[in-house]
RNA sequence: GUCCCCAUCGUCUAGAGGCCUAGGACAGCGGAUUCUCAUUCCGCCAACCGGGGUUCGAAUCCCCGUGGGGACGCCA
């Protein structure tokens, strides 16, 4: 075993004394009192100001978990990327995870506020942990100082791609890995600021097993690059370093996260079991894609070129949180769909998921699927809870849609409640907010606009018409006027129907005369 | 260049060697009901990527192809 770094050294290479041992970080965050089957999991975002339809995936898989096994469900900001920060992300991200049903147990509950002994949950407060971790794998020698400059790095690289070897810092690539302190100390008072790498002491040319939870084992070449630990410009962790120190010290169970993280698993497998710590379940899923318009081609969901992929757009056209969360849903375990038509009143906060169901294959994204899941929940409200929705969403994102309504929520509940009566033969003819009001429209005076039809008929209605009619006698009308006219009763009805409605389809006739009162029924057809 | 993952109807999937004449859902198409539309009901169309093995028997196991995706950063 070589030799670690002085203290000394250790310190100006970090810039400051590590704050905390291992031993009392242990003692700090001690092992979670939670029974053996609980599940403490985490997703962790970068906070760059945007939530991802994609993101809907793990997040709904890690707080499921964390839900069905009473375990613990953390919100965690990676933010070690100074340079992709983006003001007003956690907000954003936090008020997202609300509206979706994924709020955490643990983490941010707001851009300065978080909760949960584990924390703080945002990497950038977490330094002292990183350097107190690398403080000592310095001292025993299982990291070293790098003073590369990126120019050096590139070189390296250069000359590894032209001789067609494989890329990285590793081996005798690794140029700083066995520098003298006399070296070191060179280094640093020339001014040089290092990155601490990893000391790696693997072989490549040797195998690792690792295991994935979804897919089970998995043979990598062990993973011998001299991974940069702590990075030089700011000396926060990288990825692979924070994952190890935070999902340690946070306690995580289940580590569940995007496919393009299976090729560092042996690396992260290999720096736990150079802790001697125990490794989390580790499993990775495909992102969720989309069959591209232009190309034909499948690609990830596009913030920019698909409207779909951003989470606030689909919100402010009126998507339903829950339906969203249930289409998603539905492709990570799809027997919740048969359930769910044996039991209506299905949620998926009551059916449980089973981590070796998963997929480790991609879905692609398929508005029609989302429109049906939306159309069926609609269909589930009350009436009193349909339009408190619709409302909601108008004051939220329509003020045009919001002042018509002001004031007039009893026409408005009136018209969403047509053929809402039977639950066997509700409509299903709307999939967002926006349209509920969009297909209603011709109710309102000012959207109304009327189109030809034969007057002769609907004067011979009105001749015999009596708002108090019911149904019955109302239809019988119809029939006679369409008799003494020798046509088809659904004839009369249609020229009744443009003439109130400006429109040949619409909602149960009836229902609408006696939902726009007899005033404008008689105006309108004036 | 090296490494890793994945592969069943158009889409999401069920399927862990015989229950498979490959099941369901969405979409599409057709029909019935209805004052139009929507709903509801009934029906139809539609798939195991290719080739080799193993086995009495393969969608399921193995190998080789092919195709798709991903990683190889002081980004996560």
């Amino acid at each position: 075993m070589r030799n670690g770094i002085s203290k000394e050294l250790i310190e100006r290479a970090l810039g400051a004394a590590p704050k905390y041992t291992i031993a009392e970080l242990e003692k700090k965050f001690p092992p979670r009192d939670l029974p053996a089957e609980a599940m403490v999991s985490r997703w962790a975002p970068s906070p760059t100001g945007h939530f991802h339809t994609g993101n809907l995936y793990p997040a709904i898989v890690d707080k499921k978990l964390a839900q069905q096994s009473g375990g613990v469900f953390m919100l965690r900001l990676e933010d070690t990327d100074t340079a992709r920060e983006v003001e007003g992300a956690v907000e954003i991200i936090v008020n997202s995870l609300a509206l979706f049903g994924l709020s955490p147990d643990e983490g941010a509950i707001s851009e300065t506020e978080e909760k949960g002994a584990y924390g703080p949950y945002k990497q950038s407060e977490r330094k002292d942990f990183y350097h107190s971790v690398a403080a000592e794998l310095l001292a025993e020698g299982k990291a070293y100082p790098c003073f590369m400059s990126s120019a050096e790095m590139d070189a390296v690289r250069e000359k590894q791609r032209s001789a067609n070897l494989r890329p990285g810092i590793y081996g005798e690539f690794a140029r700083d890995r066995n520098l003298s302190e006399a070296e070191i100390t060179a280094h640093l008072d020339a001014g040089k600021v290092p990155s601490i790498r990893l000391y790696s002491t693997a072989n490549y040319n040797e195998k690792i097993y690792c295991k994935d939870a979804i897919r089970g084992s998995i043979a990598f070449p062990q993973y011998d690059d001299d991974i940069v630990l702590i990075k030089s410009n700011d000396k926060l962790p990288t990825y692979h370093f924070a994952h190890l120190v935070d999902d340690h010290f946070m306690r995580t169970t289940h580590v569940f996260r995007a496919n393009e993280w299976l090729p560092s698993l042996p690396l992260h497998v290999q720096l736990f079991d150079m802790m001697g710590w125990e490794k989390p379940v580790y499993f990775h899923h495909a992102t969720i894609d989309i069959l591209d318009p232009e190309t034909g081609n499948r690609r990830k969901l596009s913030k920019s070129k698909d409207r779909e992929a951003g989470v606030n757009n689909l919100l402010s056209d009126g998507w339903a949180p829950e339906a969203i969360d249930e289409y998603v849903f539905n492709i990570i375990d799809s027997s919740y769909e048969d359930e769910k038509k044996k039991k209506p009143a299905l949620t998926i906060w009551d059916h449980p998921i089973r981590i070796k169901k998963l997929s480790p294959s991609g879905a692609l994204f398929d508005i029609k699927k989302l429109e049906w899941w939306a159309r069926e929940y609609i269909a589930t409200l009350p009436i009193e809870e349909l339009t408190r929705r619709v409302v909601e969403w108008a004051d939220k994102y329509s003020p045009e849609w919001s002042a018509r309504i002001k004031g007039q929520g009893d026409y408005l509940r009136g018209m969403l409640a047509i053929e809402r009566d039977n639950p066997k033969s509700i409509r299903k003819d709307f999939y967002t907010w926006k349209q509920t009001l969009e297909q209603l429209a011709f109710f309102w005076d000012d959207l109304f606009t009327p189109a030809e039809y034969d007057k002769a008929i609907t004067a011979d209605f009105l001749a015999t018409f009596n708002f108090a009619d019911d149904k019955d006698s109302w239809w019988s009308k119809i029939q006679a006027v369409a008799t003494a006219r020798g046509i088809k009763p659904g004839e009369a009805a249609m020229a009744l129907r443009i003439g109130l409605t400006g429109r040949a389809q619409t909602p149960d006739l009836y229902s609408v005369i006696k939902t726009m009162g007899e005033a404008r029924v008689r105006k309108r057809l004036a």
